[in-house]
DNA sequence: GTGAAAGCGCTAACAA
DNA sequence: TTGTTAGCGCTTTCAC
């Protein structure tokens, strides 16, 4: 059985393709009777539009890309949720790409992405150079999300992660916390991600009067639970000792809980950690997890705003937008009360 | 700037719209000279390839679309990491589309579909009817994932979930507990998953000799974490005990370690816990989760493999196929020894 | 080995 | 208000 097509269904009404194309689109000026025969052909057929016709005769495709390191990631999975979320409602559908994290991988997405496939891609660089990524993307809109410096022309949405960590800091300092180490940072070449944290950390405790001990800096072998909690357990046997950790992201901090419960040590009575992201499992670790919550409805909005802006043709300079945060208190760095 | 046509190209070269169709195609029967010289028109205009032009004309779009409730749950997450991976192995890539879980939602994933957006479309129902599914769906290829009875006409592909919940049931008898509770189901209209969980806990139970005592299951307002903690905790307030508790997934699960914690009650000392997904989590939770560990690489690729049969043409009735499972054994619930 | 031309299904400018 | 028609960019017979 062949493919009902507009033709058909005007043929089958006795009109033409254009009022059939009218009726489908609900628009106004068609006189009802007209309007209740097609709409019959169109049931009787059982017609379902095809897109691929239409996006070639419109040029638009009706789909935006989300593309970052790994969905499986809980920060990750839960942007692309509101994302795919908030498209949905704005008319688009979501196209989801992974990268795996390499530059191999962010190379591909950026190069591989067909004319017309998309009409808009929100991409979470990290290791891409962000000119490299605005050469490559001349043609389509894109709107970049996260650290780093992006270049004049394209649209960026990120939240101010030097100021985050040294909130989040500034909080360990206040609960009298003196020896604060850092962990969960790429061991080689950081992520400009990390690298803002790092420097937040750096800030607040110079701010405070306290020396940056570069000993309690522990980055692990790749940003994951399992690897912090493998380098901050090596540090604890080695015998090293901190009060307080500030992690990269969550996942470090749930890696460090890990740790440090596994070798008896209270938290946050001897060690207090902060976490970065609060992604959701952040409120069920035990202790949970005081951590900074990005407002990533607002990236998500900002995100889609801009792009669809660009994508109904705005041609200006790029834009560099902040999305807000707050700092999460729980129970493993608790109020200073 | 105009974007360039393969016409240009042609034109440019000095040749037909179909020699340089069968350059860009890598087509064998092409002279080198001919060959040469397209390409160099090829890159000295950067030809890019318009994806909606080559899906009108072979009528294939290269997408699949994966559906399921909701992307932030880890499962999905991590099911979505694979599937991707492997459909852009494939060469496909991945419309990603969320039902919340409602009948509403899935019915406008199903119903909503235009014609010729995917080639393929695999899919979690939770609570459409399967029937209602396969009607919609007699056009566009279509595989299950999940429990529930699929119809006789769609693929589907899930985890003998009764044998897997009747495993880890049995693990915590052999620990010697009696009193186990079954927790983090639907309060009202349990979802095919629950139902089938709950099957196997209660034929683990009856094999033993222990009758089911209905006091012992705890079901949650909806499938989460927060909610099963509340109504585990609820539950244990009013002062109901038990020694184990077999839960409806991990998210259940590490409410229920929460809520347990909370009061003071230790795991696995007291309580023991088994969870469902072994989702990466599950490691990083204090105590550790034992937990049913579905292949979900082997769901992942037996579904695009059927997926792919069916897009090349396969008309057959519909397969069966069930992927494997493991229990892992860590600390919330450790081996008898 | 290469070219010409007829679609693929839909939209939109222009007529009527 | 409705119809006609020329594309959108690519693929693919079928000649040459």
């Amino acid at each position: 059985m062949r493919r009902i097509r507009l033709e058909d269904v005007a043929r089958h009404a006795g009109v033409s393709m254009k009022t059939v194309s009218n009726v489908v689109h609900d628009y106004p000026h068609v006189s009802p009777r007209t309007r209740e025969k097609v709409q019959r052909a169109l049931d009787e057929l059982g017609y379902r539009p095809n897109a691929s016709g239409r996006r070639l005769a419109t040029g638009r495709s009706g789909m935006l890309a989300l593309a970052f390191s790994d969905v499986s990631m809980p920060y990750f999975s839960e942007l692309a949720r509101l994302v795919s979320n908030e498209a949905s409602r704005r008319g688009y559908r979501l196209l989801l790409e992974q990268t795996g994290g390499t530059l191999a991988g962010e190379r591909a997405i950026v190069s591989t992405m067909e004319a017309g496939l998309v009409d808009g891609v929100i991409f979470q660089h990290s290791v891409m150079s962000s000119t490299e990524i605005a050469q490559h993307r001349e043609d389509v809109p894109l709107v970049l999300l996260g650290e780093g410096h992006a270049p004049v022309s394209v649209d960026h949405v990120m939240v101010d992660n030097v100021a985050a960590t040294a909130t989040a800091t500034r909080h360990l300092i206040a609960l009298g916390r003196r020896r604060i180490g850092f962990a969960g940072h790429e061991e080689e070449s950081p992520s400009a991600t990390s690298g803002d944290r790092l420097m937040g950390y750096q800030q607040a405790l110079e701010e405070a009067g306290i020396r940056v001990d570069m000993s309690l800096l522990l980055p692990s072998k790749s940003v994951s639970a399992h690897e912090a909690a493998f380098s901050i357990g090596r540090a604890l046997d080695r015998g090293l000792r901190f009060d307080a950790l500030v992690c990269r992201d969550d996942l470090a901090a749930i890696g460090a809980l890990r740790a440090l419960q596994e070798r008896g040590i209270d938290v946050p009575g001897t060690v207090a950690v902060v976490g970065w992201d609060d992604i959701s499992m952040a409120s069920f670790t035990h202790p949970s997890l005081t951590t900074i919550a990005p407002d990533t409805e607002a990236i998500a909005n900002i995100a889609l705003d801009m792009l669809e802006e660009r994508i109904g043709g705005y041609d200006g300079l790029g834009r560099h937008r902040i999305a807000g945060f707050s700092l999460v208190v729980r129970e493993s760095a608790p109020a200073s009360s």
